[in-house]
DNA sequence: TCTTTTTGGTTGTTGTAGCAACTATTAGGG
DNA sequence: CCCTAATAGTTGCTACAACAACCAAAAAGA
């Protein structure tokens, strides 16, 4: 077969991804708030309360990062950590009012991000791009 | 607009990234090399003797993560690293022995996985999805 | 040629990313 | 009900990733 560098699939995957992240970072910067800090955020956004745990399923990582960002995310103020009665195992995170003001702010940005993103490609065109995405992750996941 | 977390194209690549990079760990295990070494190994098996600043800019990568990959492969002994006559700035990479054999092994198993990712997609679905890719690392460079 | 600018690499710092090993709970099975 | 399993989080470790500040060497320009 004697693939070149270039015609991997999983390289050009990984060099999009490092693009995007440092062009978020960017836009980030003066909110004291890093990438990965932002997804967490994004998810509390959406919806307060979730356990450490649920956001390491939804984020698809480790739970060790997540303990050691939520512990960054609760120093900054932007989140509290409650320990939930009913399971004194788990932790919940709970927004600030520093937290819910940042989200005024940089829910915006985030979607002028994504805008940026797909700009030029039509919704059919963004669907097949998921589509084969989704193919790729099922692959991987199947192969294990 | 009010995108969910799942909505953001950026975060679906991230995710996939992720899953690849984990992935081809397993893969490399036994091997006594990690995801981003294989990379630059990849480019040298192709080709022999680039500078630490020609690997930078094919990975897209900063110089300075380069350096420290470079260092832990000359630890290692899969490479060389040597000061060209003409410019006793740079650094030249050239692969020892053992980095020539840890090729035959390692090669296939790149090629291998590019199939496994590549699975049940046509080549026009590949490269459809190459093309947007690259549509998207155009728009971040652009909005710069 | 001699100074200024650019270039290639290194070191230090902050923020991920995942694995292993550990503690504290909770849940489950005999 | 009690012992064992599984679950939620934390700590320590190694590997990236990028930025800032730095040094040495080369290139550019007056």
């Amino acid at each position: 077969m004697k693939l070149s560098f270039q015609e991997y699939i999983s390289i050009q995957i990984h060099k999009t991804d490092l693009n995007l992240t440092s062009f978020i970072k960017q836009k980030l910067e003066g909110f004291n708030l890093a990438p990965e800090q932002n997804l967490i955020m994004l998810l509390l956004w959406e919806k307060d309360g979730l356990t450490q745990n649920q956001l390491a399923q939804k984020l698809g990582k480790d739970k060790t990062n997540i303990a050691r960002m939520a512990t960054n995310l609760e120093k900054k103020g932007f989140i509290k950590r409650i320990t939930p009665s009913n399971d004194r195992r788990s932790l919940q995170l709970y927004l600030t009012t520093a937290g819910k003001e940042l989200g005024d702010k940089v829910l915006p940005i985030s979607e002028e991000f994504d805008e940026i993103v797909c700009k030029g490609l039509s919704q059919q065109e963004i669907r097949e791009f998921e589509r084969i995405l989704s193919k790729i992750n099922e692959n991987v996941q199947n192969s294990r």
